[in-house]
DNA sequence: AAAAAAACTTTACGCGTGAAAAGTTTTAAT
DNA sequence: ATTAAAACTTTTCACGCGTAAAGTTTTTTT
């Protein structure tokens, strides 16, 4: 490393050899230039520390190789998971990934928008917090800036929807509980803060009707997005207040059921599919911790790899094209049903 | 909303009626004009949409308003919830933070920190690796840019250091367990990633010999991070060979105690502290899971609140006053005895 | 070897802001 | 009312790059 300081792409140029707009050019994209040329640059590359300046470019460039990408929860493993498939996806596209978590709050999901706009992303891709999102503004966004949502959705927002059947899942779930034993009862929140959990709702009863069941249904009051806390609680309460309706219980999702599992064990309730188990507990969505749960929680697993990809796709071509789609496209992933000891 | 269009701070001055320099430190600190100026500006801005380019600003300004944030691993709800926790106090300091995950590489470490190079931060704060670090780069880093260190020391990295007092919160804990039944064995990978991971068994053989007794390790092998299915994979096999020293096991940290608890569990041996437990299990961290496994686990809740606020606190100091640090300055926390069902 | 195409160089301008200097107006202090 | 200080305006330059046009060299094709 020579001890020249190399204040910018001028001075870059006048050491590599080359003049600055070719510098410029590789930099933009190094197959762009004559291979000996490229050589020079590398050579000088390894020389001196050089690179240039992400805000100079930016602020020339018609567009930035910025891609945002905003999650409802980073605290949640689930999305956290994601998040970090995406992130790969993201990089290894040669774009620029920015993780931004809404932490739960719609206030905080319009700041992360605002932030994004700010940076001037080529593209967003936006799993939204859902009922409570202030859609109108999404919205706005959306058409400002080329964006797909993805895990939730929101109705003609953004230019495609990559997420879950839900009615296909709990299909699955419902057919194989009700197959393997008795027919689910089914433990949500009253008032749900996510869309995915309305669709579940409906999904599961349909299912039972299906099947000739008579859907039943737990719905345990809280706010907020500590499901844990609210599945524990009110789980207890169910439990103490005897009403569950049925000894076979599927839950919205995987953290109501971690919340209920650890419920039913300090009630000295045994839950597994055993004979000797009082209680059998399902939720949805393969949550990462879904295989510590004691027992293992039986669940479906997002195909999220899938959602991730085609999101990520999608975004680029978007991106690549610099049109928006004709229609709004909106595909749902089949999940898989995971067998555990809890069902 | 009015329909001009507002391209750039020249045209927005023209709509307020003050001249750019000016609109430029309104924008810098609304408190620096006069209060009839800023009420111009403040009409203006309900006006017309504008807001300044990022990449225009910082390429100007001396240092940006940007901190960088770097945490081994996303994935991990631990270290999720401080993300969260700095990233308020740097928000409410006027700071924009930049949230980055190593996802558990060194490599993807060092590309963080390059990145953030790149983005010229007013300072960093960084929890590394650890053992697994690329030392000599991330010194470098630390050396260019202000950089505090927090949960994981590197020797003589960063301005700062902010962490927990292992050496406390074990003596803590093995103290508890002695003296609320038998003496804690130690469960832990034999080859840690994580330097707490050597304070911890250094605290651990500590405390057991002031208290005059035998330390005994179980030692178990696994690479990488997946600490649950280390603690799941390797606590099965030391059941099943019957290698527990004792029936009290304090685990290095929270996420092997749940993997453990799910072995014990799937082994069919009871965990808690009661008159019909076979098994003790304790942890470390206070992870957000550890109140829903089955027993609750008992831990030690590290203080990440003063940890979170000492280091923005730090780095903030260092970023006004332009100076480094004459002295490194390590300050470590006393974490807390959190009592739950399983020890 | 000649012609055509590709790659490169030179020159010049533009992007939207920060910042400094010098002059002017407003506000606060005496 | 006078004076000094603070706040503002105007002017000018700087930042580090993208980009376009026109001319030159190198490589490829015929």
């Amino acid at each position: 490393m020579s001890d020249t300081k190399i204040k910018n792409m001028e001075d870059f140029a006048v050491v590599s050899g080359i003049s600055r707009p070719t510098v410029s050019k590789y930099f933009n994209d190094p197959d762009s230039v004559r291979k000996s040329t490229r050589h020079k640059i590398e050579v000088a590359l390894e020389r001196y520390d050089y690179r240039p300046n992400i805000y100079a470019i930016n602020q020339n460039r018609r567009r930035t190789k910025n891609i945002g990408l905003v999650v409802p929860n980073l605290t949640d493993p689930f999305f956290a998971a994601i998040a970090r498939t995406i992130e790969g996806l993201i990089v290894s596209s040669g774009f620029n990934p920015l993780l931004l978590s809404s932490h739960g709050g719609p206030e905080q999901e319009i700041a992360n928008l605002n932030s994004l706009r700010a940076i001037k992303p080529a593209g967003v891709l936006l799993a939204p917090l859902g009922r409570v999102s202030q859609s109108d503004q999404v919205h706005e966004f959306a058409e400002q800036i080329p964006t797909v949502l993805f895990d939730a959705n929101l109705d003609d927002v953004g230019e495609a929807f990559f997420g879950s059947d839900n009615m296909h899942s709990i299909g699955l779930i419902v057919e194989y509980l009700c197959r393997s034993g008795e027919a689910p009862a089914f433990f949500e929140m009253e008032d749900p803060i996510n869309p995915n959990a309305y669709r579940r709702r409906t999904a599961y009863q349909a299912a039972m009707e299906r099947l000739s069941f008579q859907p039943e249904f737990i719905r345990v009051g809280g706010k907020g997005w500590d499901f844990e806390e609210i599945g524990y609680r009110e789980g207890l309460r169910a439990i103490s207040e005897d009403r569950l309706p049925s000894r076979t219980v599927l839950c919205s999702n995987d953290r109501l059921a971690i919340g209920l599992l650890a419920a039913a064990f300090e009630s000295g309730i045994q839950v597994g599919r055993g004979e000797m188990d009082t209680l059998r507990i399902a939720g949805h969505d393969d949550h990462p911790f879904a295989r510590y749960t004691c027992p293992g929680l039986t669940t479906i697993s997002q195909d999220y790899e899938a959602i991730g990809a085609r999101s990520v796709e999608t975004i680029l071509k978007l991106i690549d094209t610099g049109e928006r789609s004709e229609s709004r496209e909106v595909t749902l992933f089949e999940g898989r049903l995971v067998m555990r000891g809890s069902a």
